[in-house]
RNA sequence: GUGGGCGUAGCUCAGUUGGUUAGAGCGCCAGGUUGUGGCCCUGGAGGUCGAGGGUUCGAAUCCCUCCGUUCACCCCA
């Protein structure tokens, strides 16, 4: 059983799906190239130590979620939980603060937490985010929101929700807290059980909870707006004035606080509403303070993480996935063993030319093979039977209409060319003035390539004859 | 970690108050055409009914335990 399963919150991606992945993750990297953001690779583990104080020992992350074990060397290595950590720590190593005024960092790629799967979350789970690093202003900050907001909608998804708070800077959140748990000390009875817990380790953290009783005492709360120094106040107002100059809606979300303990200032979530439980896409913020306390200097930091996930259910939710194929231009139909030979060289031929090419299996009937050509959306079935090569000649049938006729094996190149561009290797092809040239050279090498498949075949269809 | 739903063919699912060789559609393979796909027709392969235990003359069906899965809580992407 576990030997045919994969792991609890782990899945495949096949090869049908892979089609969309590699699509989602060209258009990511597309974006974070025009926004200037070069991308990054760091381990998938990392010292245990580095999460804890990255994203604070009290985080449920931290506290239940991650997959931690010991090595044979005795040290304690955890599974990466998020990126920000690890990137931030890759910062500090290789010194980028010494090399220029900001980083701009991407990275994508697999992440860890063992938690309960449901709709959306997973055990293995996959994240692309940017990480802008030496920048405090609060232009960064929008930067990086217009940043997710942009790959979404060139994505094909435009009513997105933008949620944004701001949770001060250690200053005033010091007060604020103070304020909130001198009020909810007098209620405590009736928050839920966790609450009641957070109410000393993290008060901040009761804002968001969702139990019913505990959404009516925080209803009598003030917001964290209320108690902003002017520092906070100001960042924030600009963060929000920005976004309103390239007209990006967005929805002040005061209890939105999120559960990683680096966040500083600026918060934000952009969610799909429809997704279910797990509706949030995206989710980041600033984190000055972070680089100082994974042992850098004082550097401040903005960034965001995406759930690739969350983002292709999306899209397939409302229908902006596009559709994908992998057919085959050609689809080579070999009738008999010894005629496999001659497909195969052609298809290596047609492969090298940079034609995507199937090839049937010479054992099979010419109808099974037909059946199995038309499954696979191929546009053209080569027919490779005696009768033609008796004749130096194939039959060439085009699925869609059925119509077929017989070519010479010399006249291949220039029928192919005729019938079916290449799908791969196209880089050379469809520019103008060049594509003249570019159809000769495909010939050409079809041609030249072509005198060999007739040298490698003769001795073979010499082989059949001789034991008629 | 807690709670609810669901586990029958590759997929989607039927299966009556417990009753004999567990079914359908789709898919797959083959044939109908000694060399022609899609449509149609015929046939075939494929199931320890999630696993173990119990009740019973008899369990896919009832009971228990476990496992898996799914949704939700906590929390997050």
């Amino acid at each position: 059983m576990t030997l045919t399963t994969a792991p609890r919150g782990t899945y495949d991606i096949m090869p049908n799906q892979a089609l969309a992945w590699q699509w989602l993750e060209k258009n990511i990297r597309e974006v974070f190239l025009l926004y200037g953001y070069g991308e990054i690779r760091t381990p998938i583990f990392e010292h245990t130590e580095l999460f804890q104080r990255g994203i604070g020992e009290t985080t449920d992350i931290v506290e239940k979620e991650m997959y931690t074990f010991t090595d044979k060397g005795g040290r304690s290595i955890t599974l990466r939980p998020e990126g920000t950590a690890s990137v931030v720590r890759a910062y500090i190593e290789h010194k980028l603060y010494g090399q220029a005024p900001v980083a701009k960092l991407y990275y994508l790629g697999p992440m860890f937490r063992q938690e309960r799967p449901q709709a959306g979350r997973f055990r293995q789970f996959h994240q692309f985010g940017v990480e802008l690093i030496g920048d405090e202003s609060p232009v960064a900050d929008a930067e990086v929101i217009l940043l997710a907001h942009d790959l979404y909608r060139r994505l094909g998804l435009t009513d997105l929700e933008i949620h944004l708070n701001s949770v001060g800077c250690p200053h005033c959140r010091q007060e604020y807290k103070r304020v909130l748990t001198s009020m909810l000390k007098a209620a405590a009875g009736e928050l839920c059980p966790t609450c009641r817990v957070r109410l000393d380790r993290n008060p901040l953290r009761l804002l968001d909870c969702k139990n019913a009783a505990c959404q009516g005492i925080l209803s009598r709360v003030p917001p964290i707006q209320n108690y902003l120094c002017t520092d906070c106040r100001h960042h924030f107002d600009q963060v929000v004035a920005l976004l309103e100059t390239v007209n990006v809606k967005y929805e002040l979300s005061p209890r939105l606080v999120r559960g990683l303990d680096y966040y500083f200032r600026t918060v934000f979530e952009i969610l799909n509403k429809d997704l279910g439980a797990q509706n949030a896409l995206c989710g980041g913020g600033r984190y000055d303070g972070l680089v100082e306390e994974c042992g850098g200097p004082a550097v401040p930091g903005v960034g965001f993480a995406s759930g690739i996930e969350r983002v292709l259910t999306t899209l397939e939710q409302r229908g902006k996935l596009p559709e994908f194929s992998n057919s085959p231009n050609l689809y080579l139909i070999p009738l008999g063993e010894q005629l496999s030979a001659v497909a195969f060289s052609l298809a290596t031929t047609l492969r090298r030319a940079g034609y995507i090419v199937e090839l049937g299996n010479g054992r099979k009937s010419l109808k099974s093979q037909l059946k199995t050509a038309h499954k696979s959306g191929a546009a053209l079935a080569v027919i490779i039977g005696e009768d033609e090569w008796q004749a130096r000649e194939v039959t060439f049938k085009k699925m869609d209409d059925g119509s077929q006729k017989r070519i010479a094996v010399a006249d291949l190149a220039t029928e192919i060319v005729k019938l079916v561009h290449p799908s791969v290797g196209t880089s050379k092809m469809g520019k103008g003035s060049q594509e003249r040239s570019s159809v000769d050279d495909l010939i050409d090498t079809l041609q030249k390539e072509l005198a060999m498949v007739n040298h490698l075949v003769v001795p073979l269809t010499n082989c059949t004859n001789k034991e008629e």
